[in-house]
DNA sequence: TGTACATCAGTGAACGCGCGTTCACTGATGTAC
DNA sequence: TGTACATCAGTGAACGCGCGTTCACTGATGTAC
């Protein structure tokens, strides 16, 4: 609980507004869905009056995406940790980078759900495909070194493989691995679900024996 | 359109306001959002007062739960026609089911995401969580008849099969699949992206050469 | 076959509520000279 | 270093609106005899 842990220093200016709303924005759509998130109940959690939003963000939908891109940029440097850079050893590494997805989706599902649930029209806001962009592309690159190892004659497309990790990886994030009441309990582990598609898969690819 | 394709034999009672509520329902969802929908508008839009759904329904949640077990329903039976159990070749039959999960999140995209995306607790919507079950029941029977072909020694276990198939097919479908904005349009197409991902795995199984 | 009556499935008016947004405003901050 | 002024980032009151829900009611339907 930390409703007012900035009272103090509050005069007539916020200071970061922005950020506030979205944190605000954060914990309404962990608590209510993403549907359940308003600019009103935002601007009240953030202590300030209901016209003060109008300054930083257009409208609602701004804000959600805002929401979003924020998220996109956290993922993507969360996923760039977790790889870094395929070292010291690709597959372990790889392995890191579904953990880390898992991880993501589990314990930011607010970060999660306004990335993928709101329904925003990707084609309407440039800024949130490009940070949706950047986090595939850190997929994308894991995917090209481990298809270094394969002959180059019987190389599969990057961009097909990388399209298959991401489907899988938020397959199961969506349907088994969230912290809400949504998610489909089963008696697999998420992350030991993922990890044992991976080697099946790259088994296929003849990537491992 | 057909707001009032029915209105020459309205009487007092409506006749069938659950079904007409449903249908309004999954319009509403289909041109704004799961979020985007509301009990009276949907009212409205059967040609009923305000009050009328409440002999239906307890409340709006009510209704959207109502509506996702109607998606799932309809689900099931689409997946196990597609299926018809295996026949004459469980390979084909296996493609036309997964062709047939990718159809129905593309053709249905307001039942989809009723289904998979409003975060209705499922511990609390019993009937819900059962509906959901029966879909992945065709799904897991499916592929244990393909498992079938496995020698007994290395045959992986069906639940973490069938829930590999489930989260790709669920991921490629949201991810890229659907009829909305929403949709991160790919180079390849997902029915072409599940079956490539299903040659490579199954392949993995040593299912096929 | 007709009638009395219970039950079902609607009406329509009303309610309190919170939302998104606009408006003229004002206090705080930064900058030019 | 001090002052004038432009700009920035808030206020707070007000608006119209549609929502979810409740209420006493009533027309239509089904059933017992």
């Amino acid at each position: 609980m930390n409703w007012d842990r900035d009272h103090h220093r509050r005069g007539y200016h916020h200071g970061n507004l922005r950020e506030a709303l979205i944190e605000a924005a954060l914990s309404l759509i962990a608590s209510k869905g993403p549907a359940g998130f308003t600019f009103a109940e935002a601007a009240r959690s953030a202590g300030v009056s209901p016209a003060a939003p109008y300054r930083h963000y257009k409208d609602r939908e701004a804000l959600i995406a805002d929401v979003a891109v924020k998220g996109f940029d956290a993922f993507t440097k969360a996923l760039s940790e977790a790889w870094q850079e395929g070292k010291p050893e690709p597959f372990a590494a790889f392995k890191r980078l579904g953990r880390a997805y898992l991880d993501f989706a589990r314990t930011e599902p607010a970060f999660y759900s306004a990335m993928f649930e709101t329904g925003l029209d990707l084609a309407q806001h440039d800024e949130l495909r490009k940070a949706g962009d950047a986090a595939f592309q850190v997929l994308r690159e894991a995917v090209e070194v481990l298809l270094a190892r394969a002959p180059e004659d019987k190389r599969p497309p990057t961009l097909m493989v990388a399209l298959h990790v991401w489907a899988v990886s938020h397959g199961i994030a969506s349907l088994f691995g969230r912290g809400d009441g949504a998610s489909r309990k089963q008696p697999i582990e998420p992350a030991e679900l993922l990890e044992a598609h991976m080697l099946v898969y790259f088994k296929g690819l003849d990537l491992i024996a």
